[in-house]
DNA sequence: GCCGATTTGTCCGTATGTATC
DNA sequence: CGATACATACGGACAAATCGG
């Protein structure tokens, strides 16, 4: 059940244009007629239309109307967008997600890595390293770094579930923003050790910071993927 | 000068907090203290926040205040984000940009490439395929397609200047919506007669839909990127 | 633990500007 | 030119979270 008001609006123009009921290139109901539709104020459609529109789902086009630009995918892409946990990914994608851990200890930023990272220097982190396998494919090697004063509790048979799960469920604690760089590295021996590169010399390259609701700086990762299941997808609008 | 003026406002507080003016991890000034600064009404100060948030520069919390969540990037970073030209990117990173066209001609689309560049079967559309050289090496192979209709006067030479300006300035058309996807492909013999590779064996592609303020889909283009100098960054926000 | 002040989150109604047809 | 549609801006109201006394 959503909360917020324009929320339910979002979702069900959302779950319309997905269905095709409002199909590509067509133009919505005016701003107008859908306030009528839910009942509700003008800032209230435009606040679930605007959030439509940073997804890439609709582009309004001003004394004209509201375009659908949104295409169904193909059903075989590997998408990791958003925020999104290993398994939620796993999942949608109907893979078989097997987490193992090869490291898990203790370390203290000095400033070459605080410098890196983005924590402070002398910051006691958990430093965990952990293989994704899909399909018994090992296919993801991720290296966390996490800062130790927030979750002590932390443990080897946590971290091989799910962290995510753990910092939300247990911790209660909510994971706000995220920011991400995605590079293309040469694999390195350790990335040849752990994963099944399949012949490839490169591996895709995430980098992320992760903020908690307090918007501190609680996680540093790296995740290196093979290139195979390797899609992120994203959309963009041009400033004026 | 900005029309908006959320927008001078935008751009006010971003460059404050660019400026370290506002700095990482502090509180902005509440919304009434904004509002005043500013001479404005709540939701123009909330909007400009909005913009910022997205951007991954700050972090509202409720009750609390806006955290500054913006750290200043590495001077070595190569960003390839938002929609940028070519030239673009280049003058940002103070390299030596030239653009050689190796292809111009016209193409019909057939069923299959309508299905994987999302025109329709039937539309006459522009093929060009560019090399793209920053600092004398070869870093990046672009294949574009235009719907031919609305640029009949595509000329090879504007190709290896700038299109994006040829449509901007040109045939005063607004480029709105871009979606991509971002994957890692095997080096194919093309890209090592065309590219620099370095070694690599592998490429960064970045398959891109481009709309235009219409939202009409009028470009489909397939960049494959050296790895060396690719790299691509992005800001999520996990819902609610 | 409660209360009140502060701060952000949501929603409403209205007015005016601008682009399209 | 007028009607329609989206864009911007204002002001007000109440809810929810935080924090200090």
């Amino acid at each position: 059940m959503p909360k917020a008001k324009f929320e339910g609006i979002y979702r069900s123009i959302k779950q319309k244009i997905e269905a095709q009921d409002y199909p590509y290139q067509s133009l919505l109901p005016s701003e107008n007629t859908l306030i009528a539709e839910y009942g509700c104020s003008r800032n209230t459609v435009r606040r679930a239309l605007a959030e439509l529109s940073d997804e890439g789902y609709i582009q309004p086009i001003q004394g004209k109307g509201v375009r659908v630009i949104y295409q169904p995918v193909g059903k075989t892409t590997f998408i990791i967008g958003g925020i999104e946990t290993f398994q939620e990914t796993a999942r949608r994608n109907h893979l078989h997600a097997v987490t193992k851990v090869t490291r898990f200890e203790t370390v203290v930023a000095d400033e070459k890595f605080a410098r890196e990272s983005g924590f402070a220097p002398g910051d006691e982190l958990w430093a965990v390293e952990r293989v994704r396998y899909l399909d018994g494919k090992a296919l993801i090697l991720d290296v966390n770094y996490f800062l130790k004063e927030f979750m002590p509790g932390l443990t080897p048979e946590i971290a091989a579930r799910s962290i995510y799960e753990y910092i939300e469920n247990e911790l209660g604690m909510q994971i706000v923003t995220s920011k991400r760089k995605m590079t293309v590295e040469r694999a390195t021996i350790r990335d040849e050790q752990r994963l099944d590169l399949n012949g490839y010399d490169c591996v895709a390259v995430i980098t992320n910071h992760t903020f908690n609701s307090d918007g501190l700086m609680f996680e540093y990762t790296r995740s290196r993927h093979q290139p195979d299941y390797f899609c992120f997808q994203d959309t963009a609008t041009r400033k004026k």
